[in-house]
DNA sequence: TATTCGCGGGG
DNA sequence: GTGTACGCGAATA
């Protein structure tokens, strides 16, 4: 009997002194699968002369074998000892007793079930075969379907098995006003969502008080129990939560260890549930099934001003939360039946928006298509970063070809590692923008720079060649290629490296899924489809990192070297040729781009064609798979300083040039700003972009500034936001919306903000410090209050705003109006301003200056005040360290 | 201008 | 579990 199925999590427990490889799987009919192997014998490697003495009477080593292999660094293979054990929690030990004595060890810190999976060529959701299948008459694991297996083999089979999906979310009392703690603080409801329907619900609310529609129970650990009861019945393969992995998780399984009620809500019935927090990140193990924190994947994969459940479901599911705020629960928790009854569907809608942002996101899908491609388990795919995957996926290869892999470096090293790197490291190159307003700029970049670096110049470890080693090499000079920072590797044909060998495949494999996405009909393929590519093309450009990183197995400063030195001699000398060879000046580029203004030309089509022809002739002159390409046209580009831009977009589409705009470091939007500076700002950078109308722009910076000043801006667009994370004796500053609470409390306890609430604040006039003028809105529009505008101008607006106008000459005191504004038009014709020179007497240098300080009172003001002088009306100097000054030199 | 610090999200 | 550990904006030197 043979059955298939989908890997969704590996792990493995000692039977007998004997390690059990536990696979853990989804069929396509959709039945939970465990599958148990025996037989495989964990191992790793270790060079030197005194391998056998140093592992002598171990009971834990089965054999001392030795064989051949590749190590990176040798050009020949070399002698090496496979040492087979019998239980892979002691290869620690066995490698340290190793290392103590001078031996060298490879393969000893790769997880036994990652062992196995190289070894067997499976991969984390991948599909699989079993032969030799017997049934395994076992409670010890909870599944559809169990069996003994005599062989697993990895099946080509594209689609994914339905998995079942369980969203819960928690709400608990707080005695202290601070977040809740499970050493004192109970759960008193639990709610849960349902991807398939479980016993003919879709939901359900668990709660220590009875109520409509709850399931409810005298005691919190019968709840917790039933819970947990709840789970094994259902059965998921995904369990997930707003922010469970930090705080539903965590706090329920402290819980249940309190409560003593088990936590068993994986699929093994003999390992517990934990959690584990380092830092302020928290993991939970839940073997068999994967938890997805729908909080952690959004962080990641959408850029949102705020990750808020109420938020994110606004902006990804135009829904919200049921409106309770935090410091009602209690109130609602001891209060009336209606009270309770919304604050259990508070509690079902939390979980229902978990579980639809999961579905209909599609958060699991890129995250499946990267295990896929790494043959890293998914679990491990959502959790953590780049390392894993790009070493499970170079593992295999290595082996493939003989060699035995690195183990990962000790802190020290890593440290030392890190130190070292940012001297050593040398980046992308940054060619300085030209300052100024430019038109008919077109955007050249090159193709997947890195990869095509690393594959064309055939950087790899098993390719570099130190001075020392041609000989060991059986080679000449003439067959190695030189990169600009002097590393040396052998051409292609001597031998190709393992790593430009992986990053062709990926390529191509991305070609190919790209073209198989042209003729695809149906949703859920092409979404698959395009999730593979995209893991293809991340994988390929996670490459060059992995040679830099300070904890990589396979850290190599003069790989990571060679490819940026390639990447910066190749951008200089497209600079080189677009400005010689064609005439055309290149006003900015970074990394893999070059920016090249074609002076005067309007036509979209037209500097099409010449960037086309300019890529081409490029690409013809760089070595392999190297490539430049058009990338978009900048009608208009606005340099601020390097890596920071404002542009006017128009991108080549089948259905002809797609117009936006492109900002590059330039927030429009900041939760630390009001609405008002993302406005202003947006329209400021329109009008001088598309209208090309930099005295309009002024003009309309000017004309917010009287309406703030004759207070006829809206006072919505003046709202600040920032939460009380606690309660406010626990706050040592004096902040603005901490004082405004304390306020709010001494006029209305009722109705003032909780811990945990966002409070929202204008700033108004008055004589106080500033934290002490924070005001609450609706007071603001009752009272009739004055805004305090010269805080609008001088901290919220003036900085971003002079960024832009600084970019285009105008300094602030034209801006400010007292200035002349003659000549914007000049700096407009020319594309280049020069900065004024000031006036020297008493001078600092710019470096020094930390702000402006008053000649009759003595304040310091970091900034300028609007007024351009002191409160006092005393003069303003510039402040330096070394007392004031009169001006100030570069 | 670089580096360290603090806090988000959850109740 | 043959383990590993966030990331960005603000404040500060």
């Amino acid at each position: 009997m043979a059955m298939e199925f989908q890997i969704l999590d590996v792990d493995y427990v000692n039977l007998n002194d004997k390690p059990i490889v536990r696979f853990f799987g989804k069929t396509e009919k959709g039945e939970s699968v465990c599958v148990f192997y025996e037989g495989f014998k964990p191992y790793f490697y270790a060079a030197g002369d005194n391998v056998r003495e140093a592992l002598e009477g171990e009971p834990e080593v089965m054999g001392i074998e030795q064989v051949e292999r590749n190590i990176v660094g040798h050009h020949k293979p070399q002698k090496v000892f496979k040492i087979t054990t019998r239980n892979p929690a002691k290869t620690p030990d066995l490698r340290e007793k190793l290392r103590a004595a001078g031996m060298v060890v490879y393969e000893a810190d790769i997880l036994f079930k990652y062992r196995v999976m190289a070894d067997m060529n499976l991969k984390g959701i991948g599909w699989v075969r079993t032969e030799g299948d017997e049934f395994a008459n076992t409670e010890t694991v909870q599944a559809d379907k169990k069996f003994t297996v005599k062989k697993l083999v990895p099946i080509e089979k594209e689609g994914n098995a339905d998995l079942k999906h369980l969203a819960f979310d928690l709400e608990c009392t707080s005695s202290t006003g601070m977040l809740p703690e499970p050493r004192r603080d109970p759960v008193i409801m639990v709610s849960i969502v349902f991807s398939h329907k479980f016993e003919g619900k879709d939901s359900m609310v668990l709660s220590t008080r009875k109520g409509d529609g709850v399931t409810s129970f005298d005691s919190e650990s019968e709840m917790l129990e039933e819970f947990v009861k709840i789970v094994r019945r259902y059965d998921p393969d995904i369990m997930t939560g707003y922010n469970c992995n930090n705080f539903d998780f965590p706090f329920i399984l402290d819980r249940m260890y309190k409560l003593d009620v088990k936590p068993l809500l994986g699929r093994c019935l003999q390992k517990r549930t934990s959690h584990r927090k380092i830092g302020n990140i928290s993991r939970v193990n839940l073997t068999g099934r994967i938890v997805l924190d729908s909080f952690a994947i959004i962080k990641k994969d959408f850029s949102l001003q705020r990750y808020s459940l109420n938020f994110v479901a606004n902006a990804l599911l135009k829904e919200q939360k049921v409106d309770v705020k935090h410091s009602e629960i209690e109130k609602f928790w001891k209060g009336s039946d209606e009270e309770f009854r919304k604050l259990a569907e508070y509690c079902r809608k939390d979980s229902r928006l978990a579980m639809d942002l999961v579905l209909k996101m599609k958060l699991a899908d890129k995250y499946k298509a990267l295990s896929r491609v790494s043959g890293a388990l998914l679990q491990d795919t959502l959790d953590s970063g780049e390392t894993t995957r790009i070493e499970n996926y170079m593992l295999r290869e290595f082996n493939r070809k003989g060699y035995v892999f690195p183990c990962r470096p000790d802190d020290a090293t890593a440290v030392k590692r890190g130190l070292g790197r940012k001297e050593e490291l040398g980046g992308g190159a940054v060619l300085e923008p030209i300052k100024g307003l430019h038109s008919s700029v077109v955007v050249l970049d090159f193709k997947s720079m890195y990869p095509t670096i690393i594959r064309s110049f055939n950087i790899c470890p098993t390719t570099k060649v130190m001075p020392d080693q041609e000989e060991e090499a059986g080679v000449k000079k003439e067959d190695l290629i030189v990169t600009p920072s002097g590393a040396r590797f052998l051409k292609t044909d001597k031998k190709k490296g393992i790593v430009p060998g992986l990053l062709e495949n990926l390529m191509s494999e991305r070609d190919a899924v790209k073209k198989a996405m042209k003729g695809v009909k149906g949703e859920s393929k092409s979404r698959e489809l395009y999730a593979k590519q995209w893991a293809l093309k991340i994988m390929a450009n996670a490459m060059y990192g992995y040679f830099g990183y300070a904890r990589s197995k396979l850290f190599d400063l003069d790989i990571a070297n060679s490819i940026t030195s390639v990447g910066r001699e190749t951008i200089h000398s497209t600079k080189d040729v677009v400005e010689k060879k064609y005439g055309y000046t290149i006003v900015y580029g970074d990394t893999d781009s070059v920016f090249a203004k074609l002076e005067g030309m309007e036509d979209m089509d037209e500097m099409g064609r010449i960037s086309d022809k300019i890529a081409k002739y490029i690409t013809s002159n760089l070595l392999g798979s190297m490539e430049l390409e058009f990338e978009k046209i900048f009608k208009r580009f606005l340099p601020l300083t390097k890596k920071r831009y404002a542009a006017w977009k128009f991108e080549r589409t089948k259905d002809g040039w797609k117009e936006s705009m492109e900002m590059k470091g330039i927030e429009t939007v900041r939760r630390d700003w009001c609405k008002l500076v993302g406005e202003t700002l947006n329209v400021v950078i329109e009008t001088i972009l598309k209208k090309e109308d930099v005295k309009g722009a002024v003009k309309y910076f000017k004309a917010v500034i009287d309406d703030l000043l004759a207070n006829k801006i809206d006072i919505s667009k003046l709202i600040i936001t920032k939460t009380m994370t606690k309660a406010p004796k626990y706050y040592k500053g004096i902040q603005p919306h901490i004082e405004l609470v304390t306020k709010m409390r001494a006029r209305s306890p009722a109705d003032a903000p909780g811990v945990g609430d966002r409070i929202e604040y204008v700033i108004v006039k008055g004589k106080e410090m500033l934290s002490k003028r924070a005001e609450d809105p609706s007071y603001i529009k009752e009272k009739g209050l004055q805004i305090d505008a010269s805080y609008y101008i001088d901290n919220q607006l003036m900085a971003p705003l002079e960024r832009i106008f600084g970019a285009m000459g105008i300094t602030k005191s034209e801006l400010m109006g007292g200035g002349k504004q003659t000549g914007l038009l000049d700096i407009l014709r020319q594309g280049r301003i020069e900065a004024a020179e000031p006036k020297i007497l008493k001078e600092i240098k710019r470096d020094e200056m930390t702000g402006f300080l008053c000649s009759k009172c003595s304040k310091h003001y970091p900034r300028m005040p609007l007024m351009g002088s002191c409160g006092c009306g005393g003069r303003l100097n510039f402040a330096s360290a070394n007392g004031p000054a009169e001006a100030v030199v570069n």
